[in-house]
DNA sequence: CGTATCCTTGACTTTCGTCAATACTTGTGG
DNA sequence: CCACAAGTATTGACGAAAGTCAAGGATACG
């Protein structure tokens, strides 16, 4: 099991080079160990904040007791947007994981930029909501994959911060068909998991086909 | 068949009050008939557009040639937000609409109004994104009447606007889905179709129990 | 080295999609 | 006014896909 969450780690490693960018910015890198809830449903909302490393979950908790994960967000991206006074959905830490907070006008305006990431983020749920009303398991996964390999740099090797259980609550499925279709994945030689964290993508196009992203 | 969409029909009856009430505004209502597309996708962005009366659709094809309908938007409400320079959907009239264009600030800063109006279209988009992301087909529908019946007023009796492919669509799965859960609902005593667009909510708690919104 | 968590795989069941037939609605033209 | 046609909605039968339940393996941590 991780660390509780409420006790920092003392082995927190964090990259080097991010530590040291983050001491010539004005706003200091705060720590959070993995579970760790940087913000709960309910609460007041107007902070935003930028990952310098790590990754980050948003989710909400539904009448039935399931979980949706409405978004995941990793190092560089800016999350915390929200639509009202209070905050609709949570935040947690995936893995260990350096935040910064970003500033917004007093004036109630937000900047021409920020105003830009707040509707990116829209769309950004309007594709997810794409991607979940897909009737093939395959395909959302194949689409979550493709994402993610893109926002970590286009490599040929998927770094999976979160467990199954977190992608399956993110595109709407049990854990189980998951694995099995990562299995089927794998078996097709389209990918090979180097560990059940790492995948190395073996046959970029067919996975590109099979996402048919538009 | 509904009229022709090049065809502006002469028999439009929008309501006296709201034509009424559109004179005093400095925008004029444009008129538009069942089907006729207000923007497309990869069309400029940047108008911005409230319904003063009917209904409209949000939609997006997909590679496989699936539509997703993202958004249903109804009289009162302001649609036409993007997260970039070019429309990533595209907006169609489901019955007779009256649409005016709203006013965007030139130098590139949405007034907090605007703000707020963009926020809560992404919010909507998560809400939207906790049903699709639902397993059973029932709560999906229930989810959507619910939510359908509060904007319209929260009247015991539900106008339908949409076709049950908008609402397949909209919801994610097919036309006979759609249809067989309202007659499973009908036979269960919960609600009464009047007709296929006109529905009579009879239990109302018990679809509240089935939407269970959280 | 033992325990807890996470992941994978198999057997079975339920739900939903597909195909197809039929009924209802609405508008058009004789 | 009635008949026809096109679009829309409902219902049934069947099969495929995903959920559920359960067991066992892999991995990390103390």
């Amino acid at each position: 099991m991780y660390a509780s969450a409420s006790i920092i780690s003392r082995d927190l490693q964090p990259p080097r080079a991010l530590l040291a960018k983050s001491f010539t910015r004005p706003r200091p890198v705060t720590l959070h160990t993995p579970g760790t809830e940087i913000y709960a449903q309910g609460e007041t909302a107007g902070t935003l904040y930028r990952i310098e490393f790590g990754a980050v979950r948003i989710c909400r908790l539904l009448a039935d007791g399931r979980r949706q994960v409405v978004a995941f967000h990793i190092a560089g991206e800016t999350f915390g947007f929200e639509g009202g006074k209070v905050r609709s959905f949570f935040a947690e830490c995936i893995v260990s994981t350096g935040l910064t907070t970003v500033e917004i006008d007093r004036d109630g305006r937000y900047s021409p930029e920020l105003m830009e990431l707040a509707l990116k983020e829209m769309i950004r749920a309007q594709e997810h909501l794409l991607v979940v009303g897909k009737q093939c398991a395959l395909e959302k996964l194949a689409v979550f994959l493709v994402d993610l390999a893109e926002r970590q740099g286009g490599l040929g090797c998927i770094d999976l911060p979160m467990t199954r259980t977190d992608i399956g609550d993110y595109l709407g499925m049990t854990i189980e068909t998951v694995s099995r279709n990562l299995s089927k994945l794998r078996s097709a030689g389209v990918l090979r998991l180097r560990s059940s964290r790492s995948i190395e993508i073996l046959k970029p196009q067919r996975l590109y086909c099979l996402a048919s992203k538009l």
